[in-house]
RNA sequence: GCGCCCGUAGCUCAGUUGGAUAGAGCAUCUGCCUUCUAAGCAGAUGGUCGCGCGUUCGAGUCGCGCCGGGCGCGCCA
């Protein structure tokens, strides 16, 4: 096994992958370098090959250097090809096609993969060459409102996000920018004030202030005078006045202990929660600075940024002072990017936000590079779809209300109840209790981050429940039939026994078995396009399959029934496999069950 | 009116800088439980990737036009 890994180490010293295709693709880039001194050999990726019968891995990045250069692609494919110094765990090169390389590799480099991975040197993945500091912004709620299913998209896939950036080395700072100034509080403190119902406030805050505002909303709409009324409290609150501070913290701290059950529920973590009330006092100097350096402009009263330049945004000035001198959402945003520049100074800012905000990020992002061009910083806005119900029209309740996340995790919880204790009606009751919380909400969770973001979905409790297709349960079940076998085995096993038996090319027999190694190695491949595109369902996706090719596996090659050392392989491979499973799962928040 | 997004199998959806023969699940049909959880697996049926033109060795993916749908468009966030 020593044979095998030597070239490589001897190759990259500062930094060894074991992965193959990090080595190829390592390779490549120098050769292609070597080729092309001039060419930017980052884009040279090397992938699994979609079809076995080309290879293992293949490369088709040589194919666009040779468009651009106007080379012969196959020329270019040879020369490259000619320069690879390649380790002796590569069996084979073949250049085919229009100018495709594929490696064919040796099961010994497998097996090293393998025994690094039961040793615990990795599991599938390499960290980042260069860590970034990324400042994720996702979730959001508003305060004295109920989080509602609205904002599930934003808090599941940026924690998904910060998450999977965190495993690849990234110094990630999650924030939640919560909702808690603005002209609602002006409503909502008359309204809490003409409520003399103080019993029901505290038994149930968000309900309430819900209600409250409800009713004041209406009746400012019916009333000018009502309106006059709560411009006058919201006044009074951004002077100061102690009575309304009192209430609006009152408001802010009942909202948030809501918050904080359902993050609690759902395992989601901020690193800071710093609202919008929080940058008030930079807003002015916000505006004054844009208007100094002549990147806004007084315009009908107001305070404005144009961009004549951009034809997108020709039509769309930014307001960043309304015509009464306050600040609004863009003043906020603005100092809010400068708050996080100055104190956390960050590679990358990513907003996880619905698509519907798509015109105000793009004016955010450039006004924000107006006034400040001399930062290096990419700004990112993750935008995401509609959930819709099964009517295809906005998902709500059958009143037309909108659905409240609490209601929704309990449904979730209930209904999954239900299918454990019909499916597995053995378990104690306590046991099925845990059991449909990890599948319930692990369900809402897969069935929110497995479709492409962008494009809306349609929520169906029937088959994000469902235990075969590409569901939340489905995964789940393949952990706890792994979980099942070393449970048989003795608990006393786990990878630490096997990897004392180190494998050898000899003991992947079966087909299944190298089908479902090679997936093992990819793990690392998704992690980088998730954290590169900002898209979770590829993880999703990988993990679905990884749990397909286990299946058949734990069909055709029994594990505890095999001889030695046989048996000792397949043990190895369904640890490694219900690890990757695990991690993966944990990278879209969703715990495991050892039994379902 | 302008802008953004979407249109892939009967239904719900994937499809990683353009890459080799477009994939799942559901539904329908056919097999497999004295064998580690059958909540599973194997197989069959099913597609002019909205339409047209173009760029390219190669287009579901890029460009232009059209048709159909969703969303957004100065003082809400």
């Amino acid at each position: 096994m020593t044979l095998f890994w030597e070239p490589v180490r001897r190759c990259f010293q500062n930094n060894p992958s074991v992965l193959p295709y990090r080595v190829l693709e390592k390779l490549l880039r120098q050769a292609v370098q070597d080729c092309l001194p001039e060419a930017n050999s980052a884009n040279v990726l090397v992938k699994p090959c979609a079809d076995p019968k080309h290879g293992d891995y293949q490369t088709a990045s040589l194919m666009p250097l040779a468009k651009e250069r106007r080379l012969n692609p196959r020329q270019l494919a040879s020369d490259v090809v000619a320069r690879l110094r390649l380790p002796s765990w590569v069996l084979q090169v073949e250049i085919a096609g229009a100018g495709f390389v594929n490696f064919r590799i040796s099961a010994a480099i497998l097996m090293e993969c393998l025994n690094a991975a039961a040793r615990g040197e990795h599991l599938f993945f390499e960290p980042v060459e260069r860590p970034l500091t990324i400042v994720i912004d996702f979730s959001s709620p508003n305060v004295a409102k109920p989080m509602h299913v609205g904002h599930i998209r934003s808090t599941i896939l940026g924690d998904g996000l910060a998450r999977t950036c965190r495993l690849l080395g990234h110094r990630v700072i999650t924030d939640n920018h919560i909702g808690d100034w603005g002209t609602q509080f002006g409503k909502l403190l008359l309204g809490w004030k003409q409520s003399s119902d103080r019993t029901s406030l505290q038994r149930d805050a968000l309900e309430q202030m819900e209600r409250i505002y409800r009713g004041i909303n209406a009746a400012c709409e019916a009333d000018p005078a009502m309106l006059e009324k709560a411009r006058h409290e919201l006044v009074k609150l951004q002077a100061g006045d102690s009575e309304n501070l009192k209430l609006w913290r009152e408001m802010i701290e009942r909202s948030q202990a809501q918050f904080a059950d359902i993050y609690r529920r759902l395992g989601v973590h901020f690193d800071y929660t710093l609202g919008e009330s929080f940058y008030n006092p930079r807003l002015k100097l916000v505006v004054q600075e844009l208007q100094n350096r002549g990147v806004a402009r007084e315009s009908e009263g107001a305070m404005a940024v144009f961009f004549d330049d951009i034809p997108e945004l020709k039509a769309h000035p930014a307001l960043i002072q309304k015509n009464d001198g306050a600040a609004n959402y863009m003043t906020t945003d603005l100092a809010t990017l400068q708050y996080r520049v100055e104190n956390w100074k960050p590679d990358e800012i990513v907003y996880v936000t619905d698509g519907r905000q798509q015109l105000h990020f793009k004016q955010l992002f450039t006004v924000f590079r107006r006034w400040r061009p001399d930062l290096q910083l990419k700004l990112a806005h993750v935008w995401f779809g509609a959930i819709l119900g099964e009517d295809g029209k906005p998902f709500k309740t059958r009143s037309g209300d909108t659905i409240k996340l609490t209601d929704l995790l309990d449904e979730a919880e209930e209904r999954a109840f239900r299918v454990v204790s019909e499916k597995n009606p053995g378990l104690d009751e306590q046991q099925r209790y845990e059991i449909a919380r990890i599948v319930g909400i692990g369900a809402i969770k897969y069935a929110d981050l497995l479709p492409n973001r962008q494009s809306d979905y349609t929520f169906s409790w029937d088959k994000m429940l469902a235990l075969n297709g590409n569901t939340a349960p489905y995964l789940l079940y393949a952990y706890a039939r792994i979980r099942s076998i070393f449970r048989k085995h003795g608990a006393a096993t786990d990878s630490s026994t096997a990897s004392n038996t180190p494998m050898t090319p000899a003991d992947l027999s079966a087909e299944e078995e190298v089908i479902l190694v090679k997936h093992l190695l990819s793990f690392g491949l998704v992690l980088e396009a998730v954290a590169e595109e900002y898209r979770p369902n590829y993880l999703c996706n990988y993990l679905y399959e990884l749990a397909g090719y286990f299946a058949r596996f734990y069909e055709n090659c029994p594990v505890l029934k095999a001889d030695e050392p046989q048996k000792q392989t397949r043990l190895l491979i369904c640890d490694l496999t219900s690890k990757v499973l695990k991690q993966g799962l944990n990278l879209l928040g969703i715990e495991t069950a050892e039994q379902m």
